[in-house]
DNA sequence: GCGACAG
DNA sequence: ATCTTGTCGC
């Protein structure tokens, strides 16, 4: 079988990967999304967890894209990968793995150290056509990706408890809302995730199925990879190498212009 | 037609 | 996402 680095090599170098026009890209998303997979996920057979992330300068024309790999038991942070880079499709909702995604696979290829599952800062299955930037990079790279976003893009759902820990499901096409999976499995809802309550009285982040995962399990594993804080520590520290990384390439950019 | 709209 | 300091609360 192929390195991840080799499938996000091939990903990247497939044309029909990166359509230009917003119509394209639906149409792409519409192919590729029957071949998500759910899968049972063992949080206590995970070992090596890469959180994602991606930060942006100023007027569109610069973007920094981190992969962060944490040992999952220990949370230490085993590697890391920073890529600069330019966008080279603009953020539309719903669409915005065409943005993001070039820059992630160019900083997944950096990793010297293999991830036993991803965590992106977004969703998979809680998308309009169920195909989200964490079912997409999922696909592309055939590799398990849970999607874990800081506000809701599609579902409807109630708030979940107060308490660390908490949640409440996200369902797909309804007009009322319930809770009890009893009843959503009676009905045949389709559930697209969980909203998860990661820290007491915090708001919430919002858990999906990317790709080969399943809920419950992906659920188990964010709320121990954020002990301490509402984000998951992957993402977190992932977000801060490239927002630092931006801050700095800007001042010296300053810094050169005045001389 | 109206409202919603990941990062 | 980004522009931005201090400040209220556990």
């Amino acid at each position: 079988m192929s390195s991840i680095e080799e499938r996000a090599a091939k990903a990247l170098d497939d044309p029909e990967n990166w359509p230009a026009e917003p119509k394209e890209a639906v149409a792409r998303q519409r192919l590729l999304a029957d071949r998500v997979r759910t899968e049972p996920l063992d949080p206590d057979s995970v070992r090596y967890v890469a959180g994602l992330d991606v930060s942006y300068g100023v007027g569109d024309t610069e973007l920094a894209a981190a992969a962060v790999v944490l040992d999952a038991r220990t949370l230490e942070v085993v590697d890391t990968s920073l890529v600069a880079d330019t966008p080279s499709f603009p953020y539309i909702s719903g669409l915005f793995a065409f943005r993001e995604l070039p820059p992630v696979l160019k900083a997944i290829q950096g990793l010297s150290v293999a991830p036993d599952v991803f965590v992106c800062d977004g969703f998979g299955l809680a998308h309009p056509r169920r195909f989200g930037i964490a079912s997409h990079l999922g696909v592309l790279i055939d590799a398990p990706v849970i999607g874990s976003a800081k506000s809701v893009l599609y579902g409807r759902n109630s708030p979940p408890g107060e308490e660390r820990g908490s949640w409440t499901p996200m369902v797909a096409g309804r007009s009322e809302l319930v809770d009890d999976t009893e009843t959503l499995a009676a009905e045949g809802a389709e559930v697209v995730g969980r909203v998860l309550r990661t820290r007491a009285r915090t708001k919430p982040v919002y858990v999906s199925v990317g790709h080969r995962v399943d809920l419950a399990g992906s659920v188990d594993l964010i709320l121990r990879l954020s002990p301490k804080y509402r984000i998951p520590e992957p993402i977190r520290h992932a977000d801060r190498l490239c927002g630092q990384y931006r801050k700095e390439h800007k001042e010296q950019q300053g810094h050169e212009t005045k001389n």
